[in-house]
DNA sequence: CGATGACTTGACTGAGTTCAAAAGCTGTGG
DNA sequence: CCACAGCTTTTGAACTCAGTCAAGTCATCG
């Protein structure tokens, strides 16, 4: 019970997997958790000689990383705060996961997971269902990639961060106005997630600029004046 | 028993999830399977109205298609003989899967194929494990869209059509011979599926065909002449 | 302040798209 | 058996979007 005492003040507590379980589950996870600040560029799993973890994000943001032959990287997946981050059933990850902010975690051994999910079949179920919908959001990216120009790749990019970090700043804005907000992924990042240089993502902001749809400040800043507008010029809205 | 001995007789029995579950559970599926021919076209899953079924693939090839807004069709996946095709737990499916061949499947209704993964841990954890593998491939997948060339992307399809197609024919021949098969799919579907325009696939089959790879026959027949050649031009093999 | 790294801008190139037409297959019916 | 319709596939030619290479600007920090 003292262990639980701090989930109730987590920010995440009602959108991460530990939220979905029986109280018994809950409690036997809170028993084997590790609290954890990564700061950014730390490997999470995959790699060389990286022992297996998993971790639930509480703040941060989480890139997974196909290293290709060429020695050139491609963003397979963003990881949001209340996400689980992990491979289970795998010896060698084909990705790697890697800390695109500082973050804040809660991790898990493998091991003391894996057995806790043998154990647990609610545990297993609600990881299983996190699977799904992640596969459902790789194959939507997928689309996205193989399909929309290189001004709605980056428009879509924006939208979905703006929902999923401006949105707990200003909620009342997401409708129509403005909303700012300091971007996870620097432009090379950006253009690693869409499949574009980070030129044409450089010359894509710039036209959104001129267009007066979004404005950038300094370092990663970004204000978003026009959501509405944002959204058009992404033809289609992507989940995670 | 009497059940099961159409099972011991299965093409796919040794690769298929079923040859990973208990004697008892494979015998609990075995109770509500349905074996049925499908024909080339009919949708399994997804789409409007369609009851939620699971099928196991013993003959044949599924494609699942996302529909865009703009009325084209990007296929995000590929299932061959023994894998498994459905999606648990979701209400409206985002994915339409469909026979890209005529199929034999093994059907399950959604209703007796869920209550059954409740009840026997082993089943879930079995389609775990495929759904993770379902979710690797297709970010390795979203990696080859979004950094190969036109030549890359034909090359790496034809040699994962090639490795599962091909292979079970001539196994002798996998490492240096020819190779000689049907495709399971049109040209419009390639490009489907590898993010291009039907006439650019074209061009490239044009392409292998001028440098002695491959021979392409009548309807969807094709002769792959020089395999390891292939894999040069593919850059990187895929799996699934 | 000069150095380092991240971002922007410009000019040019080229792979892949687009539009258009021709060529192959398959099946049907006289 | 041929002719024709309805397909898929191939080929051609022009165009365009994003990539490439190369400067140039801006920010941060020792």
């Amino acid at each position: 019970m003292t262990l639980r005492n701090r989930c109730q003040l987590c920010s995440v507590r009602d959108c991460a997997p530990c939220s979905e379980l029986t109280a018994g589950t809950a409690d036997e996870l809170a028993r084997i958790v590790h609290r954890r600040r990564i700061p950014m560029g730390q490997i999470l799993y995959g790699g060389v000689n990286q022992a297996k973890t998993f971790s639930i994000i509480v703040e941060g943001v989480v890139k997974l990383v196909n290293v290709q032959p060429d020695g050139s990287n491609q963003i397979v997946g963003l990881q949001f705060p209340s996400e689980f981050v992990g491979r289970p059933f795998a010896e060698g990850a084909p990705m790697v996961a890697e800390a695109a902010t500082d973050l804040e975690v809660c991790a898990f051994s493998g091991s003391a997971f894996e057995t806790l999910m043998q154990t647990h079949p609610d545990l297993e179920r609600t990881i299983f269902k996190r699977t799904l919908d992640d596969l459902d959001t790789a194959r939507q990216w997928m689309s996205m990639i193989a399909r929309k120009t290189a001004e709605e790749r980056v428009a879509s990019l924006l939208m979905l961060i703006a929902r999923k970090f401006g949105g707990k700043a200003e909620m009342a804005g997401l409708t129509s106005g403005a909303l700012e907000f300091n971007l996870p992924l620097s432009r090379t990042e950006i253009a690693e997630c869409l499949g574009l240089r980070l030129e044409t993502v450089s010359r894509q902001f710039a036209a959104l600029k001129a267009e007066g749809i979004i404005t950038t400040g300094r370092r990663r800043g970004l204000k978003v004046a026009d959501l509405t507008a944002l959204g058009q010029r992404a033809q289609g809205l992507l989940h995670a």
